[in-house]
DNA sequence: CTGAAAGCGCTAACAG
DNA sequence: CTGTTAGCGCTTTCAG
């Protein structure tokens, strides 16, 4: 800055007012400094002026992710981003792969970077030994341990309406595959209970169809994905039905179509960047959860009715 | 880091020391130390520690990514991590969104953070204009303008794979459909033409089906999927032969499987993080362009015989 | 509208 | 092994 305010022929504050767009300065002065920089190749060194500004925000949002390659998170990393950047902020995000110790390491790096705030899809158990003390939103799990807003998919609710779609197609006796722990799957487990219906779980579809039920229903992509090689690996695709937690791309393609409980990526990206903005612009309210309503997609794999009725 | 000091009752060097593990410290000072950056919750501030040190390495690598949400873009962003990690680093991403000003943005932005380097998918067709003075390497398409390593899938070559594989089962009518510009297609025009094939070029598939080719041959995952959206529509699946360019998730589960020309994204990814460690670490070497080889895998759409034969 | 001086939090270079 | 001093590049405060 020294060296452009010479060629400039002015003070270096003059300089780093034009820099900072400060209107009070001499336009022809103004045009001087521009030149200067734009002939020196100079940029202003972020960290040295956050040393002593008193506005500290950098307009940057860490976005923390357990696995970006999963369709769900990559159509939640896009609608955060474009609400970020309609705010005229930027997203920078980081893959934690499901590892506590990078989720830590990436918050930590995101505070040191002087993050304006933080979105954080958790996969540690617990979020306290990560609090970076800047405003934080969690999305798609539970926070635990560390009081923040939550945007949530309605999983009681589409375990529900997958349920009910299967039992109003006559299944009674229904497998549940999936291996999370916790919240998620109780909402599957209270759905069944209330339904008054067999239930069978397990992590594995092959085991599962050894129980004989006549309709699965998966927990995740990658369980939907497994079922579906199974169901053809038996030639049973047109006799159990299927109905699977999360949409996928190409789900409408597949033979039979694959009936989803879709989750609503976008409204949940969306939701979560205006709370933490709200957080960032100093919203102390308590803690909120916000939930985001599923949707039953039916494709004909859910539809598949029961055998001989 | 002052108060921490204080605290421990030491010097603020021998704070700085402590926190940035050098080894010449007394152990009884350095636990007290740690327990009072503990009980302090002291973090140390990056842009003040950059602004006096020699080695100006933040273990921060830059990813600019056109399209996030894409398989492929998905697939070298998990192998970049793997080995920009490997290295004891960590990887930032940002999302272009095709926008070349976005993609100025947020190359400056990792400049301004003080990234060690930069791995960029450009949507820009010049990247003069964002030159940030760090290490950069190119992926998945050429750069222009500003010299630098490129890591590019095979194209030419696997163009000629497809078609060659095409021409075995009996196709001399095949349709190129998509929109991409430049040295891509120029592969796929070169392939053709020297197998002495006739060529129907078209941006839409619906359109190029018009023309009555007896095969397609796809360039990217969107046209892919848009092919056989309409090969199933007008229920020819079956009678014209598919093969497209780039693989991507259930292809296998497809009917008939969609045969692909597979690119590499964990070899063109992990090539990519070598490059430009070469690259930091000092290497001054002319700009290379690094191939990663293509392999066509069958799946039955692209084995469709020719009508008739 | 412009500039001089002080100091943000930290590390390099040098003593002890 | 530990401490002192100077100064990185910038913005603040305050005086012209």
């Amino acid at each position: 800055m020294n060296d452009v305010a010479r060629q400039a022929g002015v003070s270096l504050k003059t300089v780093s007012r034009v820099v900072n767009g400060e209107t009070t300065v001499d336009p022809a002065l103004a045009a001087r400094v521009r030149e200067a920089v734009a002939s020196l190749g100079y940029r202003p060194n972020l960290g040295a002026s956050l040393l002593r500004r008193a506005d500290q925000r950098t307009g940057t949002i860490g976005l923390l992710l357990p696995d970006l390659v999963s369709p769900f998170s990559a159509a939640l990393h896009r609608a955060i981003d474009a609400e970020v950047t309609r705010r005229g902020a930027q997203v920078l995000s980081g893959n934690v792969g499901h590892d506590p110790a990078r989720e830590r390491d990436l918050a930590e790096t995101f505070a040191r970077q002087h993050a304006d705030g933080l979105i954080i899809t958790p996969v540690a158990a617990r979020q306290s030994h990560l609090a970076p003390d800047i405003p934080a939103v969690f999305v798609d799990r539970r926070a635990r341990g560390w009081p923040a807003d939550t945007v949530l998919a309605t999983n009681h609710a589409g375990a529900k309406q997958a349920v009910e779609h299967l039992q109003r197609h006559g299944h009674r006796r229904i497998a549940y595959i999936g291996t999370m722990p916790g919240a998620r799957r109780h909402g599957y487990r209270r759905a069944m209970a209330a339904a008054g219906l067999v239930k069978v779980e397990r992590n594995d579809p092959e085991q599962a169809l050894l129980e004989a039920p006549t309709a699965l229903f998966t927990e995740s992509r990658t369980v939907t994905v497994a079922a579906i090689r199974a169901l053809q690996a038996a030639g049973m695709q047109r006799r159990v039905a299927l109905v699977g937690f999360d949409d996928f791309p190409l789900a409408d393609l597949l033979d039979p179509g694959i009936t989803v409980v879709a989750q609503d990526p976008v409204a949940m990206g969306r939701a979560a960047a205006r709370a933490l903005f709200e957080r960032i612009a100093g919203g102390t309210a308590e803690p909120r959860v916000i939930s985001i309503p599923t949707t039953l997609i039916a494709r004909g794999s859910g539809e598949v009715a029961i055998r001989g009725s």
